[in-house]
DNA sequence: TACTGTATTGAAAGCGCTTTCGAGCGCTTC
DNA sequence: GAAGCGCTCGAAAGCGCTTTCAATACAGTA
């Protein structure tokens, strides 16, 4: 290895033979500035033969415009945010720009601690996908990192969350209620609700849309009738477990993630109830598992693709003089997993 | 918003009343530079008091040490891809580094583009997660852009083709070898493997190892049965339905992807070919949905944890003097999806 | 031909940090 | 008491770029 230098701009320009600034105005195509044509051509081609490539943080710094987005997520393993993240990156790329991730394990500690950290990166924007424990006080410290980071000249955009920046709201809530009709519409009228810890905004969301739908159908949903656990495969098991022993089984269960739905399908088959003719189960997110198991699981899907494209475009959006506020739908997708309740 | 502007570090040291240089050092920890103990805590003090947060491009610039590891992968919804990008991104997160993902989406044209891309933000490594177009000739684009890289003292983590910088080997030669001698101990003799792209290396080391695993045990792979299509569900669904009315049918169909072994299963049960009685199935990644299925997929877990974990080590090694290898082993996981084969 | 207005160019000033270089200080050692 | 050592600390030089600012070129008009 050879150890050579990278090239930088000045090597471009004295190759070309014009200035520094020329170079430089000619390869960051800054605005209507076309040079004099041979100019023009002649750093080009340098900057081609020598492979020169910015320094994006020289190019931050003197520039102050960062080119990278930051991305925040719990879990960049789960399938739900990993399609979040696959879009955020497709949409960025097309304006030029990199995505740092990060996962904060829904560890509201860490992810206060790296809100600070991406801070230091000076990102143009931060998107927070995973953010959502529903802290309202005001001494929130995500909240704070946030405030601070956008009176700094840095933009927001929150998935599920509404007390920073712009926001996205993902469809939760709606999708939710949504899913509550099409079950009601299938005859059920006795429901369980699995779901994950109670702090989490999706989860709130979630829940809330669903008890609504009910509503407007005229049925109640019992407290008892909500189980919180971990929003994970082995969750569902175990709930499944619960329920088939319980002295009152309700004939649909909603699980408010695809992988505790996925989980109780899974529970119930291991205990001989046949899903959906025993037993409905529903899931939410429409993650590609859903669709792999038998039964193909009955699910919302969230349209994660533009979700991902539309906070890019309020991130990389110029100057906001508001915030604003952009609503996706998740539609129902009605599939193997629940039927009419057995007669 | 009153677009205050970010604290610098010689605010900082104002405040604390000493140099500039002094806060820099210790703030920046460098070395054994202790400070006489006062002027320490009043840098320090003064920074959490205003909120400073370093200017990592500024540092990078000056000190020519970036924080940021770039990540290259695939696909990053995809589940393989992002179990190793949780684990990179969680690895470099213990050393206070952040990371850029890009997602190629498995195009040479973008891969090599996107390197270039990366190049400009000057990251500390790049670690090609998703490459391995095995473009041998010395024009390989992308191998080009990766030496260049290297060239200029950038580290270079590549996990699965040992052309440039540091190589991580991730089990899938060996762990299909495994899984072809697991096989054949249940009795199986007859063989069919679907698989991916032939261009990727992925495909072809898992190809070569199964192929060779059977050859130790006296079996030889027909060329025939041997089908290349994508690397999706709906391919193993199509190839299900091939093999299902093919004359002759063989008793163990090797999908060497986990998401393809899902569709072959799914699509023999939906012909009413009982998976494992009639025909045993085997994927490969042990991604979650292989748990998640009935019935559950018998595959090869590969150690993408540790292999993440690795990947960071080697990035962060300091100046190597030679390239590293490091390889790792795929463990047979025997599920329900395979049995021996009918009599 | 002289005169104005517009486009292109170069010199130079930073962006916020790290890092030499050398000065200063408090010790120990002969 | 002079010399030497091992610290801490400040001034200042840059890292590679963008962007004023002023100077020059070139067109177009009278």
């Amino acid at each position: 290895m050879s150890r050579r230098a990278a090239v930088r701009l000045i090597d471009v320009a004295e190759h070309a033979g014009v200035s520094l600034a020329t170079a430089s105005r000619i390869l960051s195509s800054a605005g209507a500035y076309r040079g004099r044509g041979e100019a023009r051509e002649r750093v080009l081609a340098s900057a081609a033969e020598l492979g020169y490539e910015p320094n994006l943080h020289a190019r931050a710094l003197a520039g102050s415009q960062s080119s990278t987005i930051a991305l925040v997520v719990h879990d960049i393993r789960d399938a739900y945010f990993a399609l979040i993240a696959g879009a955020v990156v497709a949409a960025a790329e097309q304006h030029g720009m990199l995505v740092t991730i990060v996962s904060t394990y829904r560890d509201p500690q860490q992810e206060a601690r790296y809100l600070a950290l991406l801070r230091a990166q000076r990102p143009r924007a931060i998107i927070l996908a995973g953010s959502g424990f529903t802290n309202k006080s005001a001494a929130d410290p995500i909240r704070t990192e946030l405030l601070r980071y956008e009176e700094t000249g840095g933009v927001v955009v929150t998935l599920g969350r509404q007390d920073a920046g712009h926001s996205i709201i993902v469809g939760n809530q709606e999708g939710a209620r949504s899913l509550a009709h099409a079950m009601v519409d299938l005859g059920h009228r006795d429901f369980a609700v699995v779901t994950g810890p109670a702090k989490l905004m999706t989860v709130r969301d979630r829940l809330t849309g669903f008890r609504r739908g009910l509503q407007e159908r005229g049925i109640e949903l019992a407290p008892e009738a909500v189980i919180h656990g971990a929003a994970t495969r082995e969750s569902g098991g175990t709930v499944a477990a619960q329920l088939a022993e319980a002295t009152h089984r309700p004939t649909c269960v909603f699980g408010s993630f695809d992988v505790v739905a996925v989980g109780l399908v899974a529970g119930f088959q291991r205990l001989g109830i046949a899903v959906p003719e025993e037993i409905s189960v529903a899931g939410f997110g429409d993650v590609p598992v859903a669709s792999d198991i038998t039964p193909r699981l009955t699910t919302v899907r969230l349209p994660l693709e533009q979700v991902g494209q539309q906070a890019v475009d309020l991130a990389l959006s110029p100057d906001p003089p508001v915030r604003r506020s952009v609503a996706f739908e998740g539609v129902v997708m009605l599939r193997d997993s629940t039927a009419a309740p057995p007669s």
